[in-house]
DNA sequence: CGGATGAATTAGACATGTCTAACATCCGGC
DNA sequence: GCCGGATGTTAGACATGTCTAATTCATCCG
């Protein structure tokens, strides 16, 4: 009855899997059971019986890993780019903050109607990128999810300009939010304290210490010197 | 894992009962099994199992029919209050018609957690109407979900204020719409034509002449002329 | 009073999605 | 070449929510 399904065998817990496998592979880490298992909190068995099913309905195949099919990717697609949409509506319309906004899109994702989905697209003026830095993947066309390079390991003295954070980890973000590090800021790489030590950075003048977990969340380029 | 659930026994599904229950129940309609399969569009069996499981939670007795017990009444004002905050918010913030905001809140409905639903309720300045002229229940406190009188059988010559107008039937709700039909809007009632005819009123200097069905969705109350 | 009718429940099945426990398989190190 | 540990799959169970077919039960009518 009103279950939040929509076309045939597209079910929350099938759009979360295609969009984890996704998510995965673009950022080119492996696709195995146990790591979708951990990403998805969910127990190797139950990883296990999903792809039998995803693959069964030709969404993935598997040879070593798991590897979305054509209409697989087009489907994950459809997810990421509900859930960037919608990331971007709360922080944009309503004033959400951007760690709040992920957990909200991840249940809100599976019950946009395509509806929906346009009117908000248009009340955004059809945006390309989330509160994130993460690209929003077109209604129709080519979707380009690379990522840059991490802060981390960036050579002293460099500039590099941020184009992605990492939205899982909701209170480093929140963080990195009251530093000032967000998308299209430029930072000035300065060194590495021994050890293990935090990185420093800085920013508009300020001079900013960020600890080795939060230099894995932050992406972008180094910009070359205009001399 | 990530599913559309809430607290405890709360699903999408036991939403959809207690709210379909407490719906017919301030419509003054039988809640019966029967009642609720046609609403639900269910069999009659899927709703016994139901009833069984909201018996044994404690959300609802059952004598002569269904009732909702004092926390089934809360949780089904809860569902009611998201459903018609959604279709304010579609409807104001999103340029929604109010012939396409019942469906999307359906889903939507589901997938509200509580911080989204305050901040919805406050970017509207806490409205207490949707847009069928439904009273949106508050946050806490009393709730008057009265339904005033339908517009069938109004004695010609009276002056009619139009309150609230049933979402149920999109097309009708257009069809309504377009004929200016709204709440807030005062018609002044004429003759119902005979055998079975058309319902004439006059809104705005314009006559309208409306079927019978249409006669029993519009509902609201008979002004006294002030002589 | 007995049968027809209709409403509700029970019985049994299936799909989805999860779990734990047990088993299989592969791979590196010795 | 075998062995232990990691990784993954199978087996079996359970919860949720739905269905169809069969049964029960009350009621109404002749
Ligand atoms: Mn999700
Ligand atoms: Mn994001
Ligand atoms: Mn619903
Ligand atoms: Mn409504």
């Amino acid at each position: 009855m009103s279950n939040i399904r929509r076309v045939g065998t597209m079910t929350a817990a099938v759009e979360d899997y295609l969009k984890t496998i996704f998510l995965l592979s673009t950022r080119g880490e492996p696709v195995t059971t146990g790591a979708l298992a951990r990403e998805l909190h969910v127990s190797s068995p139950s990883v296990s019986a999903m792809m039998k099913r995803l693959s069964d309905g030709h969404l993935v195949d598997r040879g070593t890993g798991v590897h979305l099919t054509e209409q697989g990717v087009r489907e994950a697609l459809r997810v990421v780019r509900r859930h960037r949409l919608l990331e971007t509506f709360l922080a944009q319309s309503l004033g959400m903050s951007w760690d709040e906004v992920h957990v909200e899109a991840e249940l809100l994702e599976h019950a946009l109607s395509e509806r929906l989905e346009a009117r908000i697209d248009a009340a955004l003026g059809h945006p390309t990128r989330d509160p994130h830095g993460d690209p929003i993947p077109p209604a129709a066309g080519a979707h380009d999810e690379s990522w840059g390079r991490p802060l981390a390991g960036t050579p002293s003295g460099s500039r590099f300009r941020v184009e992605r954070v990492s939205d899982r980890d909701s209170a480093a973000l929140r963080y990195l939010g009251e530093k000032g590090i967000r998308p299209g800021f430029v930072l000035e790489v300065g060194d590495q304290e021994p050890y293990g030590g935090s990185f420093m950075v800085r920013l508009g003048g300020e001079q900013i210490a960020l600890g080795q977990v939060l230099t894995h969340l932050v992406f972008g380029t180094i910009i070359e010197e205009e001399s």
